[in-house]
DNA sequence: CCCGGCTTGGTGACATGGTCACCGTCCGGC
DNA sequence: GCCGGACGGTGACCATGTCACCAAGCCGGG
């Protein structure tokens, strides 16, 4: 990795000239194909990665064998599950697929550890990062809590939507991503259609009323 | 704070001579009464502390206005929530409260950052009871999501227990814990009394047959 | 001692969501 | 055109959450 990727990240621009040469110095580049899983349970984290493009799901195994949607990894982040275990010497406990092709900036743990030793300006990027997702967590449990599938599946609906308001998945998929059956997601969208908020097609969700959907999102009421 | 309270957390009893100075410098104690908040959604972080002695409890009020237990810092552990707000300068989207009266180490904002880049050691003792934390968490959503409540309150029962086995806890008090109602509660401890495991009384619990609760705890078989 | 109010616990009716079983339909490959 | 697999639809049933209401115990004031 000759190509000065610290500038591609916000909080790592502005960092003095030797940390980032600190940094350049340690990572190197990573491509992976989508679908490829980047860590699973019981393995011991040896790498940090920045995502540079591409997105990386990261999930969980219920001992019922349920998988649990826990977040998404951007552009732009890190993992924070990477960064606990990297920080603490333990195993991963949950695993991590690439939903799409994935290019990143790697760092092995050694560089890792001396970086946020050395760089104040790249510890508050990794555990800004932190706090971010920990507070998505909490929103998560809340979510998960408010039960209310119709409104999880409106909010779900608007954030995966196109710019054509086209949502592509099938409702399998859309279940997975809500931690519910895809029945109940099938009951739902058909109740959202009855209203002519949405029309269906196979694999897909065309949003025909947005505003309804924000609204039922927002507001809770049915 | 003369006396050296470093010596009593494992992890800081083997902190080089001079990082313990520099933490003993900038500590100081704290001592609260029982149901005192010690944060609250919104404020931000500028403390971190150790507790000492008692137990703090840590929980979120989701937007249908129910209070979510997320989980309880007992003494020897820190707060996550506060390391993550601390370090990302957010503001708290939880609320702590004491649970017994507590006596804690104090560490103000600017002291906890010069310790975290100083001190290799330090950081470890944080990240690792910050990792412990989040997996707890994901362990907390599998709980939720796993349901089936009468399993969930056996284990919550064999974890109230003392040593005679009693539990001092209303029905609600119990619901509140594992965020569910009280009439379940009710109804599922009504279910084990039926079962001979458990007698009741008023505000208390006594555990009749811990092994066939510990067996429904860990199995799951009804 | 009695009374009234509060806390705790008990219960039935109902809505929602998860699970199971099963079927119909669509689509792509042969 | 046929076939198998993916996708979607539906009804029955169970567990949990919610609501409404009541009963029993506890406690302090008069």
């Amino acid at each position: 990795m000759t190509e000065d990727w610290t500038t591609h990240f916000d909080g790592l621009r502005d960092l003095p000239a030797d940390e980032q040469a600190l940094l350049r110095r340690s990572a190197h580049a990573m491509h992976l194909p989508a679908g490829r899983t980047v860590f699973a349970p019981g393995q011991e984290a040896q790498t940090f990665f920045l995502l540079r493009t591409g997105t990386v799901r990261v999930q969980q195994q219920t001992e019922t064998g349920r998988e649990v949607f826990l977040y998404r990894v951007h552009a732009g982040e890190s993992c924070i599950l990477t960064t606990a275990c990297l920080l603490s010497s333990e195993a991963y406990t949950a695993e991590a697929i690439t939903e799409t092709e994935v290019t990143a900036v790697a760092i092995p743990r050694v560089g890792f550890e001396a970086i946020i030793a050395g760089s104040a300006a790249f510890r508050r990027l990794v555990f800004h990062a932190y706090a971010r997702r920990i507070a998505d967590l909490f929103a998560l449990i809340d979510d998960i809590l408010s039960q209310r599938m119709d409104v999880r599946l409106a909010a779900r609906l608007l954030a995966l939507a196109d710019d054509s308001g086209q949502v592509q998945a099938t409702h399998q998929v859309l279940a997975h991503e809500l931690g519910t059956a895809r029945e109940v997601i099938t009951r739902t969208l058909a109740e959202f259609h009855r209203r002519g908020w949405i029309a269906q097609a196979r694999g897909a969700v065309r949003l025909a009323d947005p505003e309804a959907l924000r609204q039922l999102a927002r507001g809770g009421t049915r």
